[in-house]
DNA sequence: GTCTATAACTAGATAGAC
DNA sequence: GTCTATCTAGTTATAGAC
């Protein structure tokens, strides 16, 4: 395994868990079990390094989300909201054939994006890989005609704090605040009526 | 005004905006225009600094979130989600009065306490604060006696998580991402029909 | 490509004068 | 109660040997 890929795999695990402020190179170099001055060599610099964490799994999951995506707005019938959001599960679980917990750490890392370091994640995020979102966009209005882009822009939103948020705080929920244990495979199959509910919602402000 | 009001005003709005870990005791002390040395004779360390900031809030809101919360499940007829999750309108914008932009304040440090610092607030909130969380349980088991105690446990949570979410990211939003600029009540007008959808979705898993 | 050594800086916390 | 000065330990980043 490279060098590369070790510090991809220890920085990864770190962020989910201690947030990107929170972790320091140190930190990561040390459980990579290679040298400090390894991450400036391979990545120039810390901010760098997070944008690679982060694009390792969204060059792996785009392409997969926006077939799906595209798929559900070409279909014939129309497809309910949860059918759109249950377009997801998939793509999302199969990150964990790709990596050892990867759907998990991925949706952690992407809340991490929305609050840590100012938001710079989420513009990287938001202008790199646009066609996710504007598929999404465009499903949802399938879905749901009578919603306006300003509805659509506020639930998905809503959406993704739901999503993200419940990942970023979840393994201390699924320990210790509820006896019985859940995977992640169980909190997405929670959370997926919770939300095509909420997008779901009649209108009227 | 007192060099520790003017701390905790100076630490809560740089802790909104950029996290307990992204904010150092200079910047609190340089914004507070008070020496640096002042914040551990007052506080001790940084820690119990940001639970006097989340104290503040909390020991204003408790009472009041906690009153309203009784009055709903004590009324003879039973209240719909909708009137559930609306009680929280008013208490949540009283802290506007309390403090400017309390409201957004507030429901943005709430989330870093459950994004940073891997959940230390978390357990400081709701050991201190059960009441809220109890009452809030309680109000809606009366209004969907069917949901069973697990599901209500991780619609709430998914409630938290939206809500939260919203808040931490929503000063970026409401500048940029939609040309319509939108104030904390208007959010709040909008998230509400949301999470209210999403806790009354059919069950069924 | 990988290492050691270190520069340049920032962090939280404290001792002691006033 | 407030200040300056400083300690200790942490941070990112880099220069230069191998």
């Amino acid at each position: 395994m490279s060098t590369k890929n070790k510090i991809l795999d220890a920085a990864e695990s770190l962020f989910a868990d201690k947030g990107f402020n929170g972790t320091s190179l140190r930190e990561i170099t040390s459980l990579a079990e290679v040298n400090l001055a390894a991450v400036n060599y391979h990545f120039g610099s810390k901010k760098e390094l997070i944008k690679a964490v982060m694009s390792r799994y969204m060059n792996e999951l785009s392409p997969i989300l926006e077939t799906v995506l595209i798929a559900l707005c070409q279909q014939e019938e129309k497809p309910t909201l949860n059918d759109v959001f249950s377009a997801f599960i998939d793509p999302l679980l199969s990150l964990n054939v790709f990596k050892e917990n990867g759907t998990s750490n991925f949706l952690q890392l992407l809340g991490r994006g929305y609050t840590d370091s100012q938001g710079f994640l989420r513009w990287f995020l938001t202008t790199q890989y646009p066609g996710v979102i504007s598929n999404f966009v465009t499903a949802v209005q399938k879905s749901y005609p009578e919603l306006t882009p300003e509805d659509i822009f506020w639930r998905l939103h809503f959406t993704m704090g739901t999503v993200v948020f419940t990942m970023s705080s979840t393994d201390a929920l699924t320990e210790s605040d509820f006896d019985k244990k859940m995977d992640i495979a169980g909190v997405i199959r929670k959370v997926i009526p919770f939300v095509a509910a909420g997008v779901a919602a009649p209108i009227g402000d």
